[in-house]
DNA sequence: CAGTATCCAGCTAGATACTG
DNA sequence: CAGTATCTAGCTGGATACTG
């Protein structure tokens, strides 16, 4: 059955542009990063445990106490995924009990960089964005 | 009860920190941003159709189009949304039938630039993300 | 300490059908 | 044209219990 329907076309169009989306590297990005544990690792990982200072190597249970929130199940398998795609270095210490920090590679580094630009965004316009959507719920309200 | 057990503490930290996260203007910018479509949309507003060139309205059905995997649900959800928080303008014709434009507000169209910064990012970088877990992978398989 | 394994509730988003 | 309404399958992520 050759596609020459309207549906058909249509069905067409959205198998090529979800093929263009699965290659697109600004969409794979997004997948990784719009991960809610991604951005909080990095950015425990870049800024210290006070949010202020360098970057610095954490351990597991440092991790996992500052990111009060974080399952288990959560740390362990994004932490996996960052250093699948070298994000993060895993350096596993034989001492008894066994020690294992986590620590961001550059690539990490110059991502986290770069995750701060939306940060700085996010400060200076978000309570623009409040504001709007305050706004619009007040009208929708009084309807 | 007062919280003075270890676990107890663990869950008072949990609560803690999900009320920081709540109010945490990088968190809320990055749960509007991280949607799938929201980028998108931003994407197609803010560069035009074919991706190059200013930013222009658009319609309705001229979205529908352009993101060819997208359901009439979630593109009138993302819209409203985004309309919601100032991002888009929606403005309607009253044609027969009725014509409606969505429109970047100058909001939204700085958020538009500073997505950019992402979008640089990952076509410099993805490359290396991506060769890491390939090299990652086929570690794995060889075991 | 730093995980692994399993189960399941809740939410999301797609398909489908209908409308001013 | 530009939506709204409804149903549901599938995935995500939390809780829980166990381990080298």
């Amino acid at each position: 059955m050759s596609t020459t329907s309207a549906a058909g076309k249509r069905a067409q169009a959205k198998i090529e542009y979800d093929a263009f989306l699965a290659v697109c590297p600004s969409r794979k990005l997004l997948e990784r990063v719009s991960d809610k544990w991604v951005t909080l690792i990095l950015a425990a990982l870049g800024s210290g445990p006070d949010c202020q200072g360098g970057p610095r190597p954490m351990r597991y249970s440092e991790l996992s106490r500052l990111l009060a929130g974080v399952s288990q199940k959560m740390l362990t398998q994004t932490l996996r995924a960052l250093e699948r795609d070298g994000l993060v270095s895993r350096t596993v210490t034989p001492t008894v009990p066994v020690t294992v920090t986590y620590e961001l590679t550059a690539l990490g580094l110059s991502l986290h960089e770069t995750m701060r630009t939306l940060k700085r965004w996010a400060e200076s316009h978000m309570d623009q964005v409040l504001a709007s959507r305050a706004h619009h719920d007040r009208a929708a309200q009084s309807e």
